[in-house]
RNA sequence: GGGCCCAUGGUCUAGUUGGUCAUGACGUCGCCUUUACACGGCGGAGGUCCUGAGUUCGAAUCUCAGUGGGCCCA
């Protein structure tokens, strides 16, 4: 028997255990089924889960559970992104040791990181998050190194990566490159500067704005508009720059903004992206006088100075020149290091040698692949179509750290010649490694690549890793592309771009079939779940306080791609719903102990079975439907609707009478074990914990191990007749209920007698009425009571009417209530060239009155109940 | 400046192809300890479906314009 209480955290753990222990979710490449593959987020080893993972991993977990109850041979692996500057920060700052020693610094890496795995499978654990453990990948691990050395090297020969100097996002905080995904834009107090910049040979000036007056050492050209008149005058002159002293053009472009500023810019190395272009587009020189730490290398005193106190320096000196106009205080748009809540520091753009790899020639093959993928919901696709068509930038790779992937390069020391590591060399880390052949040129002295990837260079294979791509050819050609890529929309422009993108150029092949998009988890107040707004919850808070079922469903409802914030109340309504669940399968249980509920004949059972039956069975096809759209929400609701609304207040209630006195006994336990068995089918993905609590309790005569092995429910029963009569039998009891309640009698207060008025044939379901309702005497008669009535309104069916009657709709209603009775009687009537049918209403509204008083009566649109 | 999403009782939310007392949850008020459950049951109050215009017999739903919010990008 269930306990008599629900304790979600007791049976949780006893079942995670047991999952565990039995290789249950384990992966059998060999098995039948259609594979299904999931190509799951590897998240950042940070060391624990916040609620968007949550979220992540439990819209995961449903799918795996779900499609194997379909049939499918569900393949489910998770990794971990090990790479990433916060475990930098912490072996540097917290463990103190020095990045000097790559070694030993690399090794506590590993070792943090280990420790943070550990510590998040845990954690998934507790959400019944239930991957194939099994086959669990980490990014640092020699192969998966591997696997991405040899898709960079494969990339070199085919002439898609490239080492290049060339203007790159840089963060002078964290000393490495950046990639455009992990930089944005913030609005700043900022100024802006309006300097004089002497003409060379002239005593007249040249009037610039710029919020950047510490660059003029890098300063190339200064431009105005040339459709800007007032500057037509200083064409093909030069400035020369005070301070540093050197001769600049003075050019026209269309793209500077005339009503900015004074209308003159000035061009650097670089200001902005549009530096870059003009630099190219007039072939001007490049003069860089920005350190990789953010320093001024200009000559004169400002050297070592920081970008500001430099910028300070040299506006002040300027001023002493009579060379600074004014200073006007904006708003302006600061590029910073955004990415993952990073440093925020301003961004550079520095020249530099790097590696890259070609995006831009890519661009519009990747939008057409992109077309090619099932987005769930679609409009996910517009996102990745507007950041794919705004690509303008190859995407740099390197990054100035420690503890990541090799750049698997050397250089010749003699010749300067790139030499890529060879495939059966791999992994190497040139940092340590030496290539174990000679350069071309004999030489034998190399330097190793100190760079490494860029995480996303690392996770944007996790379909090819799961798939063992490169090493199994049977397997990957069994498990690739994957079936399924489920993540949320906030790393569409990083992982999901990259992996798209990546894949197709290696295999010729989308990565995967379909991609399923969920939004962002916000806090209670709706804002962002953010530390700053100290509106965070964790995990553990809710699943300590509850359990993960409840949980769970919470994460569950939440619509495909929209945002959606963390609530309490839902936790506790989802809980409130386990309880509920519980007791009724304790009700059931008690009920069908020594019953017979194996023979029984499906024609033998009464109205309300065949009733509750026919909506199970819609229940179920409406699931099925939904679920494969991965409608979670919508089918969580309906599932919790028809347990507790349905099965508990109406049908349980009114059965109770013959359970208790042994009326059709077992056709209402056989019907409730149905029920039962059918619903924990159901609503098992959702809340696998209790579902198989409740399965090895009271089905375990079915051998199977886990209801998560069990065949989604799919029973099918259904009878016109007996839903509708079962529909009037809720109505009418629903009715009485509501009288009950009106007059404040108790709820199973007698009633003396009742006459049910009615046109349908109802004497099938007068038992149920009159035990379930405890009315002693219960009259069924057919027709109308014989008291007077008034005519209030007829509510036409617009449905029909609407189509059918177009714009004499108004007229055919009033026509309808002028001729109520006669429509009641004949069934059809034609009236001013009309035709009036009984089936054009979809209810009356009458007053009843008994000698000029208003009595005791029920009305609905099938029946009348006269309480006596 | 561009793109996408959103706007529904006090709060949050459902509403596929337009069909007329607008779904549910939480809260609130009243009643009920009826042998699964008071972590329960029954019932009530509470809404200009952001604004304006249009299409239509009929609009929360479709179209246009506007207002306000969120996210992403420049």
């Amino acid at each position: 028997m269930l306990d008599k209480d629900y304790d979600g955290n007791k049976i949780e753990k006893k079942w995670q255990n047991y999952w565990l222990e039995n290789e249950i979710f384990k992966f059998n490449p060999d098995k039948e089924g259609e594979v299904y593959v999931l190509d799951t987020p590897p998240p950042f080893t940070s060391g624990s889960l916040h609620m968007g993972h949550v979220m992540d991993f439990t819209w995961i977990d449903f799918v795996q559970r779900y499609k194997r109850m379909r049939g499918f041979n569900v393949y489910c692996p998770q990794g971990f992104d090990c790479h990433g500057l916060p475990t930098e920060l912490k072996v540097e700052h917290e463990f103190k040791i020095s990045k000097d020693d790559k070694e030993a610094f690399i090794e506590k890496c590993k070792e943090w990181t280990a420790y943070c795995v550990d510590r998040m499978r845990r954690q998934m654990t507790d959400i019944g998050y239930f991957p194939d453990w099994s086959r669990m990948y980490l990014t640092m691990k020699p192969e998966y190194i591997k696997l991405i050395q040899k898709t960079l090297i494969d990339f070199y020969h085919k002439g898609y990566l490239f080492r290049e100097k060339h203007p790159i996002l840089w963060c002078p905080k964290c000393m490495t490159a950046l990639a455009k995904a992990e930089v944005g834009y913030e609005e700043k107090d900022g100024k802006l500067y309006y300097l004089k910049l002497p003409i060379e040979g002239e005593k007249e000036h040249v009037e610039i704005a710029t919020t950047r007056p510490e660059l003029m050492p890098s300063c190339v050209g200064v431009f105005f508009n040339q459709k800007d008149p007032r500057y037509e005058k200083f064409k093909g002159k030069s400035v020369v720059l005070p301070l540093f002293d050197r001769k600049v053009p003075i050019l026209s472009d269309d793209e500077v903004d005339m009503s900015f500023g004074t209308g003159i810019v000035y061009c650097c190395t670089y200001g902005d992206e549009q530096d870059i272009l003009w630099q190219k587009k007039y072939n001007l020189e490049v003069i860089n006088s920005i350190t990789e730490d953010g320093k001024l290398k200009a000559g004169k005193d400002y050297d070592g100075l920081p970008v500001k106190e430099a910028r300070k320096a040299i506006v002040s000196e300027l001023n002493d020149l009579g060379l600074l106009i004014k200073e006007e205080k904006i708003k302006h748009r600061v590029l910073l290091h955004v990415e993952r809540g990073s440093c925020k520091s301003p961004i550079e753009l520095l020249p530099m040698e790097q590696y890259f790899i070609n995006v831009r020639d890519y661009k519009n093959n990747l939008i057409e692949n992109g077309k090619k993928i099932n987005w769930y919901p679609e409009y996910m696709y517009d996102r990745f179509y507007d950041w794919t068509d705004s690509m303008d930038w190859d995407w740099i790779i390197s990054r100035q750290r420690v503890f990541g992937t090799p750049i698997p390069f050397w250089k010749c020391k003699d010749c300067g010649e790139l030499i890529p590591a060879k495939e059966e060399w791999l992994p190497v880390d040139p940092r340590f490694d030496t290539p174990k052949e000679k350069c071309k040129c004999g030489s034998t002295s190399f330097i190793g690549e100190s760079d490494v990837c860029d995480c996303w260079v690392d996770s944007s294979a996790t379909p090819l890793a799961i798939s063992k791509y490169n090493n199994d050819e049977k397997f990957f050609s069994k498990t690739y592309p994957s079936t399924i890529r489920p993540q949320g929309y906030e790393i569409i422009r990083t992982w999901l771009f990259y992996t798209l993108f990546r894949c197709n150029l290696i295999t010729g092949k989308n990565p995967w079939n379909e991609t399923l998009i969920h939004g962002m988890v916000a806090g209670p107040d709706g804002r962002k779940m953010s530390k700053s707004l100290g509106n965070v919850i964790e995990p553990d808070e809710p699943l300590s306080k509850y359990c993960a079922d409840a949980l769970r469903q919470w994460a569950l409802l939440a619509s495909k791609g929209e945002d959606f914030p963390f609530t309490w109340k839902e936790i506790e309504h989802g809980s409130r719903f386990l309880t509920k669940l519980w007791n009724v399968s304790r009700f059931i249980e008690m009920n069908i102990a020594n019953t017979n509920t194996k023979d029984i004949n499906i024609n033998s059972l009464t109205i309300s079975d065949k009733w509750i039956l026919s909506k199970l069975t819609n229940l179920i096809k409406l699931s099925r439907k939904e679920l494969d759209d991965y409608n979670f929400a919508l089918v969580l609701k309906e599932i919790r609707t028809f347990l507790w609304r349905e099965v508990a207040d109406n049908y349980i209630e009114i059965v109770k009478y013959r359970l208790y006195n042994n009326v059709k006994k077992e056709e209402a336990a056989f019907t409730l074990k149905t029920i039962l068995r059918n619903v924990i089918g159901l609503i098992s993905p959702y809340i696998p914990h209790i579902t198989e609590e409740i399965y090895n309790e009271i089905f375990s005569d079915e051998g199977v191990k886990s209801i998560h092995l069990t065949e989604y429910p799919s029973f099918e029963f259904y009878d016109k007749n007996a839903f509708e009569k079962g529909e009037i039998l809720k109505d009418i009891t629903v009715a009485i209920r509501r009288y009950k309640s009106d007059l404040k009698m108790p709820l199973n207060a007698p009633i003396e007698g009742a006459i049910v008025y009615t046109e349908k044939n109802i004497e099938e379901i007068s038992e149920d009425i009159s035990k379930s309702m405890n009315i002693t005497n219960l009259d069924l008669k057919n027709g109308k009571p014989d008291i007077d009535e008034k005519i209030l309104e007829v509510i036409p069916r617009y449905d029909i009417i609407g189509p059918k009657f177009g714009k004499d709709v108004q007229k055919v209603k009033a026509l309808l209530r002028d001729n109520i009775s006669k429509i009641e009687e004949v069934g059809q009537i034609n009236v001013e060239g009309f035709e009036l049918n009984r089936e054009y209403i979809e209810r009356v509204e009458r007053e009843f009155f008994k000698k000029g008083k208003k009595v005791n009566v029920i009305k609905d649109k099938n029946f009348i109940i006269e309480i006596l």
